[in-house]
DNA sequence: GACTAATATGAGCATATACGCATATACTTG
DNA sequence: CAAGTATATGCGTATATGCTCATATTAGTC
């Protein structure tokens, strides 16, 4: 499967998608990414859930808002989150499933068919 | 959308689809995989598409390749390196995609109707 | 084997960023 | 306005990683 005309792309446009990967290439942030999978959270409830300090919960989750994957709800004293961007759900089936599929690859040529 | 039973995902997992990501968080290397989308190419070659010196595109080869997301093939002097993991376009596309909509809200909500 | 070309790698430097600690800000209640 | 709670942020440190230069390795040619 190649691609006909892939022409040049700006280093804006790389720039951009290569922030939003590396969004997305810290445990911790996947792992506030997959809590708020079940829905809306409060930023305590998600240190509740993740583990980790505070003031680093809430860091993440700013560098999950900029980045447009999460959005933020005031009520009162606390901050609900969740998930913006409903591509992030596809995107991580995809990586999941890219990654289960390579190590079943790797399971099957060491104990399976040694040629 | 959300879903049902998020249980919380193992470490080992999380580093995994970490790196995953992180490895496709550079623009040198989505520039390398680009350029890929075209076709197999040798290693000289895409030093003359993406520039940048030959050690730091070779070891960024080396990333790609043991991301699982390239093949390499020797052929005499020359080392073919290939897109081995077809996730991987539609990846690209996603996040392309995402990126696009988001511009476009944007521009709405700026020109378009201000409340 | 000597020489050349293509690719990979070791070392050092510069930069980015995650984390912890302390503290600031925002909101509620009395 | 004082006190308390929820969240955000400034700062310092540790670690990771990208880049460059020089050199090693591998393979082909004479």
């Amino acid at each position: 499967m190649t691609r006909k005309n892939p022409r040049p792309m700006s280093d804006a446009a790389l720039g951009l998608i290569a922030r939003r990967f590396a969004v997305l290439a810290e445990p911790m942030r996947l792992r506030l990414v997959h809590a708020l999978f079940a829905g809306e959270r409060h930023v305590n409830a998600l240190v509740g859930e993740v583990g980790g300090t505070q003031a680093n919960v809430s860091r993440h989750l700013q560098t999950l808002m900029h980045a447009h994957i999460l959005s933020r709800r005031k009520e009162g004293l606390q901050v609900f989150y969740a998930i913006a961007d409903p591509s992030i759900y596809r995107l991580c089936e995809l990586v999941c499933g890219s990654i289960e599929k390579e190590l079943a690859r790797q399971t099957d040529a060491f104990s399976g068919g040694g040629r």
